[in-house]
RNA sequence: GCACCCGUAGCUCAGCCGGAUAGAGCGCUGCCCUCCGAAGGCAGAGGUCAUAGGUUCGAAUCCUAUCGGGUGCGCCA
């Protein structure tokens, strides 16, 4: 249940029914009406922006119209006032039994509390992590990680049908450097001096790669030269490296729908096939690109290549998509890759990048644009960095010290919750701090903490309430009289609670969950204001000593923050906590 | 040089598909437990929303320019 929308489409009714008796003109343009909270809470419950909008284009008084449409509005049994205000403003308080209304669909839907059909179904696919499989993931890739199943969820809860994919580099050069590190590591295990050269990867992660390969391969590949074992030393140690990844992923809560390989993609015709697409529209050709100004190559020299017209799709120069040698440049898979996306019926393609792919956003919508003849649109999410610290002081990492802190360090430090809700209490364009002390701190300072906290709070109510022999289950709490529900600082937390919907929509149709965290946190600041001033007002505690149907009604309102809460959370993937400890 | 992201309180950041007096946490000052969990709450001080123009009934929010910070810029992914 949504509130807003309602009222927002009462608004609308009321402005139609204006329409057909000639009040308004007819053939105004209502897009731009809205029906939002008003930041200053004093100006009522919800306030619609009407007859600001429609006065100029109905050649009409703002005031004119935000009067009459009050006349109306205040007819409806939701509507406790209407009133014009400032320029033209239309404020509008519901009655108390809109808000119990609220509560008792609360208490009925549960932890789908905010789901919207906003999505209509529209198929999107995330893909996000894609760390190449050539070591444990790190910091960086546990931010992409918990910020794109996080997404996935959201979307999810606001309609979308959703799938969650992973790209595995596997066929670039990348994991020949890989085969050939793991392979000094499997002379290593033989007995002889790995000879770690300049440029390979010295991770003590593939001394175990290592002897898995003796275990498995014995001295077949020992003093052989490299044509011999690069191949299926290479595919024994990627497989080796996703199968840790898949680990690190599960043990963060992350569960990907497909994993799709790299490799699959040569040999199989796919990138001609998808280049031909392009080809048809005449957007390859053969040219010589222009050096970037400013900052030219010392080897710059100029040469003829086969090129990507990514200019005709909004971008700034056109690609190149085979390298000098013949073979293909990164983005030539890249594309084959969004093709099949593409080809398997996805209406929205969602890639979450580092921040250092920054520059690859444009040629990559352009090749999604071109291949879907415009059918399909790329967004492209960039995650800024992840700064660590220890009590305040910042981490220096280095993969030679062996500094470097792994996805699973984190996990295994404060744990998968705390980490996912921590890492999302940023925007993702937004760098962020993750001390690990603070993040296991006990105090209002730390998010995680606090909304927790809230949660538990109502738990405990709850305890407490059965214990005095009170039935509060959802189905009895929504039985409850909710008259009784009257004090401004009730209403206030079912204002809040009455947002939830709202905030869904908006975070993910910008794509934005970290709004759901902060949400939360605003939603457990209103319960903890409303808790302390219990102590001041006992006609304002939960439990009403000696009176079991008031109880029931504060109770039931305690209960729906908790449904919100959990529902909040649960997008997140953080699970609510009954109790602190 | 070009492209993208970012400039909001002393610090770290929300708010940005335009809306009324710009918010939170930290830090600072002063308060509130014989009371459902004070692991919390209340109040106060603190702002040219980088700058200058523009659009609009209305701009932190949209557009343009400038300044400052970050990232990237053919044969690496």
């Amino acid at each position: 249940m949504n509130l807003f929308t309602e009222i927002h489409a009462l608004v609308h009714e009321a402005l139609a029914a204006m329409q057909a008796e000639g009040a308004l003109p007819g053939g105004l343009d209502m897009a731009n009406v809205t029906v939002e909270p008003p930041r200053d809470p004093a100006h009522g419950d919800m306030a619609t922006n009407a007859a600001m909008v429609l006065a100029k284009p109905a050649g009409m008084k703002p005031r004119d119209i935000a009067g009459a449409l009050a006349e109306r509005l205040a007819a409806d049994p939701r509507i406790a006032a209407a009133e014009v205000a400032g320029p033209g403003f239309l404020n509008l308080r519901l009655a108390a039994s809109a808000w119990h209304e609220l509560l008792r669909a609360v208490l009925a839907q549960g932890a789908g509390f905010g789901r919207s059909a906003r999505g209509q179904g529209r198929r999107v696919n995330v893909e996000f992590v894609s760390a190449n499989p050539t070591g444990p993931m790190h910091v960086g890739h546990t931010r992409g990680a918990v910020f794109g199943d996080a997404l996935a969820s959201l979307m999810e809860f606001a309609g979308f049908d959703v799938t969650r994919e992973y790209y595995i580099n596997d066929g670039g050069a990348q994991v020949d450097v890989l085969a050939r590190s793991a392979y000094e590591r499997y002379r290593e295990a033989h007995g002889r001096a790995p000879e770690i050269a300049e440029g390979l990867y010295p991770g003590d992660y593939l001394i175990e790669v290592g002897e898995a390969l003796k275990a498995e391969y014995g001295d077949a590949f020992l003093d052989r030269p490299e044509s011999d074992w690069l191949e299926t030393v290479r595919d024994f140690a990627t497989d080796r490296m996703m199968t840790r990844i898949r680990a690190d992923l599960a043990a963060l809560g992350v569960e990907m729908d497909v994993y799709f390989s790299e490799k699959s993609l040569y040999g199989t015709g796919r990138i001609e096939s998808a280049v031909e697409t392009l080809r048809e529209q005449e957007l390859i050709y053969r040219g010589v690109l222009e050096p970037p100004k400013g900052k030219t190559p010392e080897d710059w020299e100029p040469r003829e290549q086969t090129l990507f017209r990514s200019t005709a799709h909004g971008d700034d120069v056109d690609r190149p998509l085979m390298k000098s040698d013949g073979g293909w440049t990164y983005f030539a898979p890249d594309i084959a890759y969004h093709h099949d996306k593409i080809a398997r019926g996805f209406d929205l393609l969602i890639d979450v990048f580092g921040a250092d792919h920054g520059g690859y956003v444009k040629r990559m919508k352009a090749a999604v644009s071109a291949l879907s003849r415009g059918r399909v649109t790329l967004e492209v999410k960039l995650m800024q960095l992840v700064r660590l610290y220890k009590s305040g002081e910042p981490m220096k990492m280095s993969k030679r010290a062996g500094t470097f802190v792994t996805l699973r360090d984190v996990v295994e430090e404060v744990g998968a919750d705390v980490t996912r809700f921590v890492m999302l209490t940023r925007r993702n364009d937004a760098p962020l701090d993750f001390d690990f002390d603070k993040v296991l701190e006990q105090s209002k300072d730390n998010p995680v903490f606090y909304v927790q906290y809230a949660h538990a709070r109502v738990c405990s109510v709850l305890r407490k309430a059965r214990e005095a022999g009170l039935a509060v289950d959802d189905a009895a709490l929504a039985q409850a009289d909710l008259a009784h529900l009257t004090h401004e600082s009730e209403l206030a937390l079912a204002r809040r609670i009455a947002e939830w919907p709202r905030i869904v929509e908006t975070a993910a149709i910008t794509g934005e969950p970290h709004r759901v965290a902060f949400y939360l946190h605003d939603l457990a600041s209103e319960l903890h204001t409303h808790w302390n001033r219990g102590n001041d007002d006992a006609a304002l505690r939960f439990l009403q000593e000696d009176a079991p149907e008031a109880s029931r009604a504060k109770i039931a309102l305690a209960r729906a923050v908790a449904v919100a809460i959990s529902a909040g959370l649960g997008i997140l993937g953080v699970a609510p906590v009954e109790e602190m400890r």
